[in-house]
DNA sequence: AATATTTTAACATAAACGGGGTAAAAAGAA
DNA sequence: TTCTTTTTACCCCGTTTATGTTAAAATATT
């Protein structure tokens, strides 16, 4: 299935489930459970480490999640925003909330990255946290919150489905 | 990635996690905490000290913080002013005001600086700062100002962000 | 079941942080 | 000036933190 450029192409997660090739260098499917280590380290699902080979960026969501971009999509993001007419002092913010919130991590032989304090204790991860390939990005949240979330979106997600023209 | 005269290209910092010729001269992000030792200097993040090997330029910001510029950059930045169109009189005012408040400040074999009592002072900075790295400069803050700051701004740029097309 | 891959834990090594001390330089006082 | 006091620069070291490496446990695949 293809709506746009997306291809929404449902697939089953792991080797067997879906090639990361299929689906293209901007798509990120499935949610997964991992465990950070004593240092705050937590390894990628192993699937998604081909796009994220030049490492990623961290940022805070707007719930309080991390939000993980390849850093060609950081680049896009920053570029357009930079672009954007918008008044200097509210540029300035902007820049400070983006690029000083955010993070450049390299990802590790193990195929791990480290998670800076700041934003593992914004989006209240400790030991645990779920992984999920959210279309073109990756999010990070702590598992009881992301449960409550997904609760809610699903619900919200049929009724819009519901009222859609098919 | 260039807007601008800015370099946005992202790469590993430090030894292992970006050269500078990757990221470019003019790119910080992220967000650390440090102390000030009793004689008022502080440690720059590891990832920084690349950039700023020839020392750094301390000037105050508009809300009470203290900039950070790169050599390269303060010149980069006073040459702009200086060429602008502008009446004598005002040029001179506005020099005085840049370069009277501006330290320049060499980095230790620790990769230390040393803040100046009155932007210390001005600033609000007692035992603890916060460096913020802000694309193009980096930004010392009172840890307390710049969490109200930061929150601000979040809230901000992700009204902008939302109201965006992505 | 056997094999291969991935995740997690444990450990080793290197670097950074946060102290402190000493010496030189600058500033002030006699 | 000369001496004293204060400030600043320079250097070293111990502890902590960050990163790299390896191996074992768990999971998925054939």
């Amino acid at each position: 299935m293809t709506i746009g450029n997306t291809d929404y192409t449902m697939g089953q997660c792991g080797k067997k489930w879906w090639s990361g090739a299929t689906l293209g260098d901007k798509m990120f499917l499935g949610e997964f459970d991992y465990k950070l280590d004593e240092k705050g380290r937590v390894s990628l699902p192993a699937k998604f480490r081909a796009k994220l080979k030049d490492g990623v960026v961290l940022a805070p969501g707007l719930e309080n999640y991390i939000s993980v971009y390849s850093v060609a999509q950081w680049k896009q993001f920053s570029e357009k925003i930079n672009s954007s007419l918008m008044s200097p002092s509210k540029l300035r913010s902007l820049n400070r909330a983006l690029f000083a919130t955010a993070f450049y991590i390299p990802i590790d032989k193990a195929g791990r990255i480290s998670l800076p304090a700041p934003l593992r204790e914004r989006a209240a991860i400790g030991d645990d946290v779920v992984i999920a390939g959210v279309n073109d990005h990756i999010e990070l949240w702590n598992k009881e919150q992301w449960l409550a979330e997904k609760n809610a979106s699903l619900t919200q997600a049929w009724q819009i489905i519901e009222g859609m023209d098919r």
